[in-house]
DNA sequence: CATTAGCACTCGAACAAAAAGAGTGCTAAC
DNA sequence: GTTAGCACTCTTTTTGTTCGAGTGCTAATG
């Protein structure tokens, strides 16, 4: 068990450390005016707290750093729930007192001021796709062999995606088929579409079109789109600011894997309900291994339908990074059970 | 006036220099094949050329790179036109093989591309939107109180906005309204938008619906949509392999210029026609000024209706930059032609 | 007389040694 | 238990040295 004193300068040294990016050194420690002792006795229990694992020394005769085990026991016992300054509180629930309309601006928008507030990475994951449902299917014809395929969700999502229009398939099979597919399709969750375009919709196009092949070529083409995207980052230009990225290499590393869904979308799914901090190497992730993410899930009701998420240096100012995030993630909720309600 | 050997020896700097970002040794050219005289022989050449502005060294002793003006020697007149491989060659032809539709995904793609092949960065700047007209007009109510406007242009572009449906408004009455849109607004350019709804849309929807000043609102609102973006930007992370870009900061001043559509845009606009060279401060921009920019205009018909850029170190390699610019130019404005005639 | 060999010279890069500075750990005194 | 004092450690900065690549100039050469 830590004393008193020790649990003083490890918070010390986490403060002094987040701000500076510099080891500290026991005279600094000294210096402040919360603490009252000697450097010659912080010396003594910053040794015992490096024994314990709380610090570490970049070489024999440098200041401490917090290691992990010292972040985390800092995030665990010791980090003071910062209070956010009245410009901030501001800024976040002025964005939400706007009506709410198309999630994906929300997203979009929530991942750039969280960014710019923090100067932090933030990854925003949102509401899983299978909740979301189709709710009109429209096509625009733009030339004699060309045509747009528009989806809107109930999300206020809108997708498109241009085709060619078969060579000899009738106008009017064109509007029959559009007809059709709102007439089936319409409320369907997007991730059945597909399924429900082999099932139901097959047969009818079968049955009332005259050239049914082309019709259902056509189908595949426009409709078996890609599932919208949810996933939004920014911030990324922040990271050149943080000491720790003052190395080339490790940008690259960074910013490649940043371009890619497919990597990003992991670190965020899945994650428990609440805010949850992952200090260096807690991040299963190699190349975060590095960097603390803390995440905050958001919900309808009582279901979990997203997570949000700030990237930075260990080095990072966890409370205002938790701070920030559960303002955002009980706001964000609120806006959309009240969004849900009324639909 | 040159002479043969001082043409000879120029282009063998510049050659080897854009290749290995060192500055080049009167040994090292002599070594060359092409090259018949002795390292002396050659320094007494390099001194010249010094003295006429086209190589400068880094330091009294070092070998000699090419200064700007010694670049824009080489560009006008020594410059081998390179012969693109094959592959690449394919890489471009296969890329306008496929029909043309979406044009906004034809110039997203075109960037991402032509980075790729050539490691340096792509700017395209679609065509100029005054030539875009307006084909369809579409509101999709979303709830009881907010929908959905898409429009839909003859480029196949599709720009949406959601809006909330001031209370009081009257089912009927947005349905007029779109009516009354679809009717006078269809075919006329995206830019005169406005100025055709104060003008010709505002009397007529004051006639026909109810509540006149909500419908007009809400067309404000949902309507005046910012131009789209035709601006697209790819590869900024090839700049990270580029040895001049060991500099964190020169990455931080060129990133955030990046992100901002307004720097680049006039990078663009208001190119002449052809492919241009703009060789360090040759560019009027001074965030550009160790970097070079090659643009190509291309074409419909006899208009021209946009740039594509690319944009790398002064140490580049142009007679590939350019070849990649003018094929790509050449296969586009094919495309665009073909697609406008068959409108 | 154009070319080239030869050589002294310059400058940066790489390395080593020295000095300065920040900080520690330990001991002995308070 | 706390702290002053001091030797010690390690990094950073400075200074000096050497090495090598390259130049410019002069004098020799074909």
């Amino acid at each position: 068990m830590l004393t008193d004193r020790q649990l003083l300068i490890l918070k010390v040294i986490v403060d002094e450390f987040v701000d500076t990016a510099q080891p500290i050194g026991s005279r600094n420690i000294a210096k402040k005016d919360q603490v009252g002792f000697s450097p010659a006795t912080i010396r003594n229990e910053m040794a015992d707290l490096e024994e314990l694992g709380f610090l570490q020394k970049t070489h024999s005769s440098s200041g401490r750093m917090p290691s992990e085990k010292g972040y985390r026991f800092y995030v665990d016992h010791l980090m003071d729930p910062l209070k956010l300054t009245k410009d901030e509180i501001m800024r976040i629930n002025k964005y939400f007192s706007h009506k709410m309309i198309e999630l994906e601006r929300v997203m979009e928008n929530s991942a750039n001021i969280l960014s710019e507030l923090t100067q932090y990475m933030t990854l925003v994951l949102g509401p899983e796709i299978f909740e979301t449902k189709l709710k009109q299917v429209q096509i625009v014809p733009l030339t004699q062999h060309s045509a747009i395929a528009i989806l809107v969700t109930d999300t206020g999502h809108v997708e498109h995606r241009s085709f060619v229009i078969p060579q000899g398939l009738d106008r009017s099979d064109l509007e029959k088929t559009v007809n059709i597919l709102n007439e089936k399709l319409v409320g369907i969750p997007l991730v059945y579409l597909d399924r429900m375009i082999k099932k139901e919709v097959r047969g009818l196009i079968e049955k009332y079109t005259s050239d049914f092949s082309k019709a259902y070529q056509l189908l595949e083409e426009a409709l078996l789109i890609d599932l919208p995207t949810n996933l939004y980052v920014s911030g990324k230009g922040n990271m050149l600011n943080q000491p720790e990225f003052n190395d080339i290499e490790k940008i690259k590393i960074l910013f490649s894997m940043m371009e890619s869904e497919e990597q990003i979308a992991p670190i965020l799914k899945s994650k428990e309900e609440g805010t949850h901090i992952f200090i260096g190497r807690e991040n299963k992730i190699e190349a975060l291994n590095d960097l603390s993410l803390i995440t905050s899930t958001y919900t309808i009701g009582e279901d979990q339908v997203g997570t949000i998420a700030l990237l930075g240096p260990t080095r990072m100012d966890y409370a205002k990074a938790v701070a920030m995030l559960q303002l955002w993630s009980k706001q964000m909720s609120q806006s959309l059970k009240s969004w849900y309600d009324k639909n």
